[in-house]
DNA sequence: CCTCGTCTCTGGAACGTTCTAGTGAAGAGG
DNA sequence: CCTCTTCACTAGAACGTTCCAGAGACGAGG
C-alpha cells in the first residue's frame, strides 16, 4: 500500500521555518515576485526543493481576487473540441492563465458542466459550440465573460469566435464548380452549431453560379451521412456533394463507395473541419480547415480582453477558413460513362 | 459589454446577513449537514437564492482536509478516453466527489497534466492509459493513491483496472477459426498500452489450435493499420485479420476495399475497442468490447478505497471483454475464387 | 549628523469556507 | 426545584496563501 498520509503535505510554513524567513517571504521567492535577494532566493528554492513543496493552489487563489483561471466546456465525445482544447492549454499558458477543464457527456449536460466551473471560481468562460439556448448564455454572461466558440450568438452579451462558415463551403462550392460540376447537392448539418451558415454559404455559391441548390438533411455523425447518401442512391446521384462536417462525410463516403459507386470519379465529396480522420492518407478527403489553434488563441485573449476592461470593438471575431484539397474531388465524368456499374480493379 | 464585477461575488456571511443567521448556520444549510430547523432552513435557502449565493470550492476545499476530487489525466484524442470521462462522471458523482480533468496534448505531456492536478489537491489520480515509465507511477504513488487504467504497470505501488486484453483477443481468434480460418495476421500495437497483452492472448489462441502466428507492426492510429494492410497486399494476404484497436483496423479496411479486397469475403477483420465509429452502420466492424462504464466504476472505487484505507486483495482489476460480432468477419473463400479480381457490383 | 531612498525582509490581516466548542432555551426525569 | 439531555444556533479559530504596511540596514546627498 502507498505510504498514507500521516504527513501533511509541506506548506509554506514548513519552507519558511527550514530556510529560516518569514512565510510572506517564501511566497515572494515561490512567485518569482520582486522583492527578494538573490542569495535568499536560492536558498528558499533549496528548502522548498528538499521538502518537496507544492504550491496549494486553492489557498492561493482563495487569497488573490484573481483566479488566473479559464473555465472551458467541451465535448468529451468531439474530436474538433480536442483540437481547440489543446490550442486553448497553450494560449492560457502564454498568458500565464490555467485552465479548468469541465465536459459535456452523455450524462452530463451543459448545465452542470457550468455550474461546476463557477462553483471553481473561473474569471471567464469559454464554451466550445455549446448547445444552449441563447437566453441562458446570455444569462451567464451577466456573470463573467464568456466566449462562444464555434457558433454564432444572436446576443450582444457574450463573445464569439468562429471560422467565417459561410465562406468555408463557399470555397467548397466553387472549387467543384471550376472542377466542371454542374450538380452539388449539400447534406445538411440540421440545428448543429455553424451548420446554418454553411448552408448559406453552399445557396449562395451556388446562386452565384446560377446553378439550383439541393440540401438533404444530414447530421453531425457518420451514421447521419450514411443516411444521407442512401437518400441520394435512391433518387438522383449528384456529380458532387458538400457536406456538414468530416464525420458525416465518411458516412457518405462509405455508402457510396460499399455501393459501387466511385469516388471522385463517379461522385466528388467534400468534407469540413480537415480533422484527423480527412488528413488519413487512406481516406484522404477534400475538407474546409478550420483554423483550429488561431480559434483558441483568439478566444483566450477575448476572455482576458474583457478582464481587463480593454474595449472591444467588434463582438465576433471571424476566422477564414482553408479548403484542402485532396483526392475525393476531381472533375465530373460524363453520364454515359456513369451509368455502367463501375467496377474497381487495380489494372 | 456584461456588467463586469464592481458587485463582488456573493458570500456565506452575505447571505448570513439577508436571513439574519450566523454565517456557520448558512454553512449548515448549505451543506445539508444536521443542526438546524427547517423553519430557518427554508429562509437561508431562500436568501441563498435570492441573492445567487453560489459555494465557493476554491475555499470549501482549503478549510475541510478532504477535498472530495479526483484527479483525471486523459489524452484528449482518443474517443476511447472520452468514453472512459463520462464514466468516471457518472462513478464519482456516486460516490459525492468531484473530477478535476487534466488533459494530455500534443503541447502538453503527461507530467504537466500530473503536476497541474497535485496542485489542485486531489485526494487520488486516475491515470487513463498513462505512457510515464513504471519509476515516475511508483514515485507518485508515494504521495497520493494512484490507479491505472486500461495498462498494466509491474509495480506494487499502483492499482490497475484493466480489460483482459488477452481474453479479448483470444475470443477474437476463436471466432476466426470457428469460421474456418487457418491463416489469421495480427497487426500489432507496438508499445501502447495494452497491446502485448493483446498480442499474447493473438499467439496463444493460435497456438492452441496448432496454428502459426504472424505479427505485423502496426499501431494506434488509422495511418498505422493503413499501413499494415498495404504491406500484407504486398505480400501473402492471409484470410483474416486480428488488429490492435478500431482505428487502426479502419486504416486496414479501408485500404483492402480500396484495393478491391471485399471484406468479409476475402478477408475478414476483427477491430477492438468496440468504439464508437465501430458500430456505424456503415463500417459495421466486428471488435472486442470492453466495458467502460465497469473500468470507471472500478477505477473510482479502487481510489476510493484506498483513501478509506479499505485492505485491498488484488492491485489489479481484471474486467472480462466481450466479443460484438458485426458483419466484416464471415467464413473464408476457397482460394481460387479469390485469385480472380473482385468486383463488387450490386446485382 | 540628519534625512531620504532603496532594498530586504517581517508581522499580521485578509480571502470564504468548515470545524470545534460552546451558549441558551425547552423539555424530561428525579 | 434542580439537574440532565437535546436541539437550534453562534463565536471564533483554523486552512494555506497573498497583500499591505511597515521595520531595519545601508548608502548617498545635503
Amino acid at each position: 500500500m502507498p505510504p498514507r498520509a500521516p504527513d501533511r503535505r509541506p506548506t509554506l510554513a514548513d519552507v519558511a521555518a527550514r530556510a529560516g524567513v518569514s512565510t510572506a517571504l517564501v511566497s515572494i521567492v515561490m512567485r518569482d515576485a520582486p522583492g527578494a535577494s538573490t542569495a535568499t532566493r536560492d536558498r528558499v528554492r533549496r528548502a522548498a526543493e528538499e521538502i518537496g513543496y507544492r504550491p496549494d493552489s486553492r489557498a492561493r487563489l482563495l487569497r488573490s481576487s484573481r483566479s488566473r483561471l479559464l473555465g472551458v466546456v467541451f465535448g468529451v465525445q468531439h474530436p474538433f473540441h480536442g483540437d481547440l482544447v489543446s490550442g486553448l492549454y497553450a494560449a492560457a499558458e502564454r498568458a500565464g492563465y490555467e485552465l479548468a477543464l469541465s465536459a459535456v457527456t452523455p450524462g452530463r449536460d451543459e448545465r452542470r458542466a457550468v455550474a461546476g466551473l463557477l462553483q471553481d471560481r473561473c474569471e471567464a468562460l469559454v464554451l466550445l459550440g455549446p448547445s444552449s439556448p441563447t437566453a441562458a448564455l446570455a444569462d451567464l454572461a451577466a456573470h463573467l465573460p464568456v466566449v462562444v466558440v464555434a457558433r454564432s450568438v444572436r446576443s450582444a452579451a457574450v463573445d464569439v469566435v468562429r471560422t467565417a462558415d459561410d465562406e468555408g463551403m463557399r470555397l467548397a462550392v466553387e472549387h467543384l464548380i471550376a472542377l466542371g460540376h454542374h450538380d452539388v447537392v449539400h447534406v445538411d448539418g440540421g440545428r448543429a452549431p455553424g451548420a446554418a451558415e454553411r448552408r448559406r454559404g453552399y445557396r449562395e455559391a451556388l446562386g452565384a453560379a446560377r446553378l439550383t441548390p439541393r440540401v438533404v438533411p444530414g447530421g453531425l455523425g457518420e451514421d447521419d451521412g450514411a443516411a444521407a447518401a442512401r437518400d441520394l442512391l435512391a433518387g438522383s446521384l449528384p456529380t458532387a456533394v458538400t457536406v456538414f462536417n468530416d464525420r458525416c462525410a465518411l458516412g457518405v463516403l462509405d455508402v457510396l463507395r460499399r455501393a459501387g459507386r466511385a469516388v471522385p470519379e463517379e461522385v466528388s465529396v467534400v468534407g469540413y473541419d480537415d480533422s484527423r480522420i480527412a488528413r488519413l492518407t487512406s481516406v484522404d478527403l477534400t475538407s474546409v480547415a478550420q483554423d483550429v489553434d488561431r480559434l483558441a488563441a483568439l478566444a483566450v485573449g477575448r476572455a482576458l480582453d474583457r478582464l481587463d476592461g480593454v474595449p472591444v470593438e467588434r463582438r465576433e471575431l471571424v476566422v477564414p477558413p482553408r479548403l484542402v484539397v485532396r483526392s475525393t474531388t476531381a472533375p465530373p465524368r460524363p453520364r454515359d460513362v456513369v451509368e455502367r456499374p463501375s467496377c474497381r480493379v487495380p489494372p
